[in-house]
DNA sequence: CATTTTATGTCAGCCTTGTTGACATTCCAA
DNA sequence: TTGGAATGTCAACAAGGCTGACATAAAATG
């Protein structure tokens, strides 16, 4: 609609691929894909008394251990008694591990415990494993596009987030 | 940590980019983009008073007209009762009718009437606005590859369900 | 024709996870 | 010492999932 029906303007390579159908397939592709992605973790948690919420947390703890619930709170982008609710029962359960901080002492350092992590494992490994046939599937180059796309449709805060947890895996 | 880091294993191309490190990655910018992709509906839908189920029912209605109620139940992967309540409150405000079907009249075929479709354009302006600025910046192979790896990542029913989509739209 | 199955709607109640508002505590910093 | 930041907690509420039970109409099947 916005874009018109015109493909072979020239010298735009990257009209070709912006009709509106395109866009649209884009949007349930997400959609549909995204379903996917937490179906497997969702069915472990299920058992268990925990939800989506929990597995993000606890996630994000395992990526940078030490983490502050302030920080949390802004990666995860939930209201502190949203994020506290979670982490207590997580904290209560012998999961997480809540430090206080040694400079700042009302800051609270979070931790994941022997059992939190053997949880995070079991989490983990299912959605890697989707993850993994997926790429497979798709091959090298297909995961770069991919990749290069999902970062263009984040926020810039989220992507900021999201390259931070880059740089300090690698 | 199930794959080992093994990269330049002979005759595998498919190897190099399956670390659990590359993976997590992929896991986080999932997440994230995920977010970055509701992030405009969501804003708009604040303002009244639906959520995000009531745009993915005016999504679906609007992609698949006169589509019954059970089609749409499979295609949303959630309980009647839930997308009952839902299709009340957008019946009731008129922004979607339900005709009794012809042939068999216990079905009910939903359509977006002019003011539902009026919705659905603000909505998907704004998704596709995003959508088309990512691929604009990815360009045209990136959206090759997001496109196989999302497929490849949906549930094999949901996989119908999308190319359904995708036939019945080209 | 009688019965069963299917499609849909509806009521009631529960859970998770988000929200806002109010208030207490701790403690760094000016 | 006072202000503000970081955190925790209580209460209340809403959206949107869920289950179970039940009603109705119509199709399908015996």
């Amino acid at each position: 609609m916005a874009e018109g029906g015109g493909a072979a303007a020239p010298g735009g390579e990257s009209l070709l691929f912006l009709t509106d159908e395109q866009l649209r397939k884009g949007i349930e592709a997400m959609y549909f894909a995204y379903r996917g992605f937490t179906a497997d973790p969702d069915r472990i948690l299920d058992d268990l008394e925990y939800g989506r919420a929990h597995h993000r947390a606890i996630h994000f703890i395992n990526r940078a251990p030490g983490t502050t619930v302030n920080n949390l709170l802004h990666i995860l982008g939930v209201t502190k008694q949203s994020l506290n609710r979670v982490l207590r029962t997580l904290i209560e359960d012998g999961l997480v591990e809540s430090r206080i901080g040694a400079r700042d002492k009302r800051e609270r350092h979070l931790y994941l415990t022997e059992k939190g992590e053997a949880l995070e494992a079991e989490l983990s490994t299912a959605q890697r494993a989707r993850m993994r046939d997926a790429f497979r599937h798709a091959g090298p180059e297909a995961v770069a596009g991919f990749r290069t796309v999902l970062e263009a449709m984040m926020d810039p805060d989220m992507r900021r987030h999201f390259n931070r947890l880059k740089d300090s895996g690698a």
